[in-house]
DNA sequence: TGAAATGTTGGGGCG
DNA sequence: ACGCCCCAACATTTC
């Protein structure tokens, strides 16, 4: 028998552009794909329970796809052995834990004798492709963007998905992962969801073809279905960076929507060259902030039971679908950093575990942003009015009452403000007063001000 | 990718 | 007709 090409999958789960993929069928070899369900990732950063679930329905899609368990090192030692494979391709990861995981993999097949091929498919630059006038990474998204803006002639063509012989394994099936929910949470998640390839050039189309044109408008709605949803689907590597961007670039209202793929970028770039990124603030002054751990206030956010209705219907999409609108994302992101002085490890970690998309770089990245303490972060001062922004971007309230169905019969001219309304609901009071809030958050933001990096 | 406070302007009501 | 005041709308600055 001929001896398999291995193509090792993680969060790229893939057939289309997928450089590993090709490579590995440009060999003329049979070609065994591979998945490991990873029990080296740090426990922190294991899959949370929303990303099991779609990673159970993206794998259930992969065909053909050998799955395996265990410790990356020796899954793929053993699978090496058991097939007398000569070579490994996969697509590069960036996540820290990843890095040091690969290289030390790489070695252990070069050992071995065994050819092992990383490739550039999960990103439209390396990052240490981009590189300031001086000669570092970037810390400040729009000059970054401008560098990938002109350099964007060198990401190079799709790949179409391969043709190639498919080796084969016994693995597992993907219900022995056992990633599904116990309790049925995920009711929700079916009809909003189609994990898979399929499903993530489906979307991209169906967001081509109508909401694009008016995202930069619309974007900002959440009742509104306004953005792409393809943020789970690029987590998992279901559509690459670069087939999102030949794809969408033709057609109108691609810049603003293009702007967006590039922070996710942006993200992986700085989690890269600041590995420490998902636990410890980007800016040192940040060390000694006076945050207020209060497990109360803290679980009122995560319940969806503050009292500040645009805030509540955020955690509670979350919650019901495993997504969250982008400016709801950032309402309830300043609420508990800001309103609440609750660290943003706190909501990083909850998010983590509730959303589909959740992504180490984006994640992590995001909720610097939102604290002040990252890169390109918002000014100290910033601290964003739950009721104006709900009056801003829901005025009718129907996004409020989608998720908060205790608000239905609020009139919308209390709707972001439902204890000022004299009738009745079930609905809990502000656990803070906004303005009081705002000034604590104020002053503790003061302090770290005038810290020295 | 903010909000609030403060400042400025200009139209309308009214003595 | 005129000056005065009020206040909404907009602009600027401050947090």
């Amino acid at each position: 028998m001929t001896k398999p090409v291995i193509v090792w999958f993680r969060n790229d789960l893939r057939f289309a552009d997928n450089p590993a993929l090709t490579a590995a069928a440009a060999s003329g070899q049979p070609v065994l794909c591979l998945y490991i369900y990873d029990e080296e990732t740090p426990a922190q950063w294991r899959e949370g329970g929303a990303s099991r679930w779609w990673l159970h329905h993206s794998l259930s899609k992969m065909d053909p796809i050998c799955i395996r368990k265990g410790v990356a090192e020796k899954v793929l030692e053993d699978v090496v052995r058991e097939t007398g494979a000569v070579a490994v391709h996969w697509n590069r990861a960036y996540e820290p834990y990843a890095v040091a995981r690969d290289t030390r993999i790489k070695a252990m097949l070069k050992d071995m004798g065994v050819d092992a091929q990383s490739h550039k498919g999960n990103v439209l630059f390396e990052p240490w492709e981009l590189k300031t006038g001086t000669g570092g990474p970037y810390r400040v998204f729009t000059p970054f963007y401008k560098a990938c803006l002109a350099n964007i002639n060198l990401i190079g063509a799709s790949l179409p998905a391969p043709k190639f012989e498919a080796a084969s394994l016994d693995g597992l099936k993907v219900d022995e992962l056992d990633l599904l929910p116990t309790l049925p949470w995920d009711k929700g998640f079916y009809e909003m969801w189609e994990p898979g390839e399929d499903g993530a050039r489906e979307r991209l189309q169906t967001f081509i073809e109508s909401p694009m044109k008016d995202y930069k408008e619309k974007r900002d709605y959440p009742s509104i279905e306004a953005t792409s949803r393809l943020s789970p689907h690029l987590h998992f590597g279901e559509i690459s960076h670069r087939d999102v961007w030949h794809t969408a670039e033709p057609h109108a209202g691609a810049p603003a929507f293009l702007r967006e793929v590039a922070w996710r970028e942006f993200s992986i770039h700085l989690l890269y060259h600041n590995p420490t990124l998902p636990e410890a603030p980007l800016q040192p002054k940040f060390a000694d902030f006076p945050w207020q751990p209060d497990a109360k206030y803290l679980e009122a956010w995560k319940r969806g039971m503050t009292g500040y209705p645009i805030v509540d219907a955020g955690m509670r999409e979350l919650w019901q679908t495993g997504w969250m609108h982008n400016r709801v994302r950032m309402i309830v992101g300043s609420f508990l950093v800001k309103h609440l002085l609750q660290p943003w490890q706190e909501g990083e970690a909850w998010f983590w575990d509730c959303l589909v998309d959740a992504d180490l770089p984006n994640n992590s990245a995001s909720w610097q942003w939102i604290a002040g303490c990252g890169a390109d972060a918002a000014p100290y001062f910033r601290v964003f009015n739950p009721i104006l922004q709900g009056l801003k971007f829901d005025p009718e309230g129907a996004y409020v009452r989608r998720f908060v169905p205790e608000l239905k019969d609020v009139p919308n001219d209390f709707i972001h403000t439902p204890w000022e309304w004299m009738g009745k609901t079930s609905y809990p009071a502000p656990i803070i007063n906004h303005e009081a809030g705002r000034n604590r958050a104020l002053e503790a933001y003061a302090k770290v001000k005038n810290n020295k990096e």
